[in-house]
DNA sequence: TTCGTTGCTAATAATGATTCTAAATAAGGA
DNA sequence: TCCTTATTTAGAATCATTATTAGCAACGAA
């Protein structure tokens, strides 16, 4: 549970405007598991009705830009993570639903060296069948 | 290089009719480096004029569904890769750009037990500046 | 506190990848 | 060859995302 001030706190830190928009985006990450833009939208407009859509999609990009939050594209759609303690995340690969998952702690990921690349971050996904469709097959 | 009468058998294999449109998008797969359904659509268009791009989605749908192919997402498109030899992907965060990469000898994954799912598949992007992003930058 | 600059937001239109629909056609078994 | 059933086609429709532009707000300086 994070207060406003720490939000307005966290986007001033990284060289952003504290706006009441931002804010309500925060707060809807910190609410809402691994919600589309579309979700955050919802929550956010409940709390401040003048929001648009368009905002949204203008913030979460700010927000991957200074890296405060992760962007997970998966079935045509996008959805946002806040870039907390890293963590992996599994798909199912019939219905797309999506959850966390907590980073064995034998894995070993050894950046790969590609000519003249500058690698800095992975990306882990996991996939198979979640529980319904597991049942439903 | 794959014949093309290796392509009809490797359809009939997987339980699938063989159409000259599915062998034309395998074909397409083999020569093309991480295509859209677009580029995938162009080539297979130029050797079939007939071909439509609806499709190039539905063989590529199919051929992911016999697990013949892997759907990547990314920055809101979707590319195709062959499913061959595991590899992994890194992907430039600035342009997008794409790239194959050989995963390191050294590198473990463990698999997650995540309650009532059922992993089979894991999937590893890895990410940071391609040469002419860093450059520019 | 007020002012001015700069960046942000809102509304709406535009884009573009993907999916849907219905009718025509082709694959493969009998 | 014929029949059944799956596939393909063309075009329309959908829908997430981006672009545009005018109005507004944040925040540093006076």
């Amino acid at each position: 549970m994070i207060a406003n001030q720490n939000f307005e706190e966290l986007l001033r830190g990284h060289g952003l405007r504290a706006t009441p928009q931002r804010t309500m985006v925060l707060e809807a990450l910190t609410r809402l598991s691994h919600p589309d833009a579309d979700a955050v939208y919802g929550y956010a407009q409940s709390r401040f009705s003048s929001m648009s859509l368009a905002t949204v999609y203008n913030v979460l990009d700010k927000l991957r830009q200074v890296g405060l939050i992760v962007m997970l594209d998966l079935h045509g759609r996008r959805y946002f993570d806040l870039r907390v303690e890293p963590h992996d995340h599994v798909r199912c690969r019939h219905c797309g639903n999506l959850a966390d998952v907590a980073r064995d702690p034998a894995t070993r990921l050894v950046m790969p060296s590609v000519a003249s690349w500058v690698i800095d971050d992975q990306e882990l996904v996991w996939e198979g069948l979640c529980p319904n469709c597991r049942q439903a097959q």
